[in-house]
DNA sequence: TGCATTTGCCTACTCCAGTTAGGCAAATTA
DNA sequence: TAATTTGCCTAACTGGAGTAGGCAAATGCA
């Protein structure tokens, strides 16, 4: 009985692509094996089950937004890091909207913990290297700027953003630039 | 047949109240049932089917939330009604979880156009009334703020803030600080 | 009070997703 | 070429979503 060649990454990948074409939430096990012609069942020998399998996406979209993030980032500092990592986290929500779904979808503790969440905060401290920043402020900050780009990449998916005006790139860039302006004079006063 | 008195309102109330026990994801017609002692084919006269459950359930967190920093906001103004309108938000999604994730369930245009979502907008919008922004940026800032709100309860309901000093509530006081300051000074060169 | 109508929950059923167990044939190894 | 491993299969079970039709409780009306 013909082979197709199924292997845990072959299926990850074809999910998170699947993902992208029809939501995060409705990739399926039995919607993957429609998709390689083969039986749902065949899938249990390389996964484990369907949170596995929506895990596994989740941890691959982490992974590739962190490379991309990362490399963006690479020899930017200040108000040019910012808007790189921004834009690049933006963009990726909109090129591959379930892969985005997917890096949302909650881990359980331990699994996060060695998941590539850990690089994004990282990332985002060291960009405020770029900014005058003592502890906690440099925490609270980092946790401002991940729920700005979370919360507003999210909401501008959802299309909350979408009938009305003006555009939301528009309201994106400026936004970044209210952002720099912020982390430069951040109130240190408690 | 003892009748239980069922209802679309008792439904959805119980929906709700479920939903933040067990999770908005996990709120089914079938659970749904098990908590009223009846068959899951009874539910069908009051419901058109599980989508319509969680629709109402969301048109319900919405409305409440609404009324809850509707009436926080009422009589405040500038950072005095920022803060009570943040606060408000975050306490509803910590107090009801599963309420405060219906309410970020993704309805379709219609349904959204004509759901208290539209009030959440415009009380955002009135708590500018405090700061001196002309369009468009008071759209920015508008966008800016449910970002930051809806992002910064999202990561902490997920346990994002959770593992690291210092502790949330502490972040979250010293963004509002930032984001009053910040409506204060918004840079509104282009 | 008695009867007719409406309505609420039930049983019975279909369809489909998730999951496990065990079989057979293809690929791999020696 | 034979032995072994492995990949996908069929078969089966569980449980949720959803529909159709029945019977009894509640309601309306004389």
């Amino acid at each position: 009985m013909a082979r197709v060649g199924l292997t845990p990454q072959r299926l990850v990948r074809a999910g998170a692509d699947l993902a992208d074409e029809i939501g995060f939430e409705q990739t399926t096990p039995a919607e993957l094996a429609r998709r390689f012609g083969v039986k749902t069942a065949s899938l249990y020998s390389h996964l484990k089950n369907a949170h596995d399998l929506k895990t596994k996406i989740a941890l691959m979209a982490l992974e590739e937004l962190a490379d991309q993030v990362s490399a963006a980032v690479a020899g930017r500092a200040g108000k040019d890091a910012l808007t790189a990592f921004a834009n690049v986290y933006r963009d990726y929500a909109i090129k591959h909207p379930g892969r985005f779904a997917a890096a949302q979808f909650r881990l359980d503790p331990e699994t996060a913990a060695t998941s590539a969440g850990v690089r994004h905060a990282q990332m985002t401290r060291a960009i405020l290297r770029g900014y005058d920043l003592a502890e906690p402020h440099q925490t609270h900050a980092v946790r401002l700027l991940g729920s700005v780009f979370s919360g507003y990449v999210s909401l501008e998916t959802a299309g909350a953003f979408s009938h009305s005006a003006p555009d939301a790139q528009e309201s994106w860039t400026e936004i970044l630039n209210a952002l720099d302006t912020l982390l430069r004079t951040w109130p240190t006063a408690s």
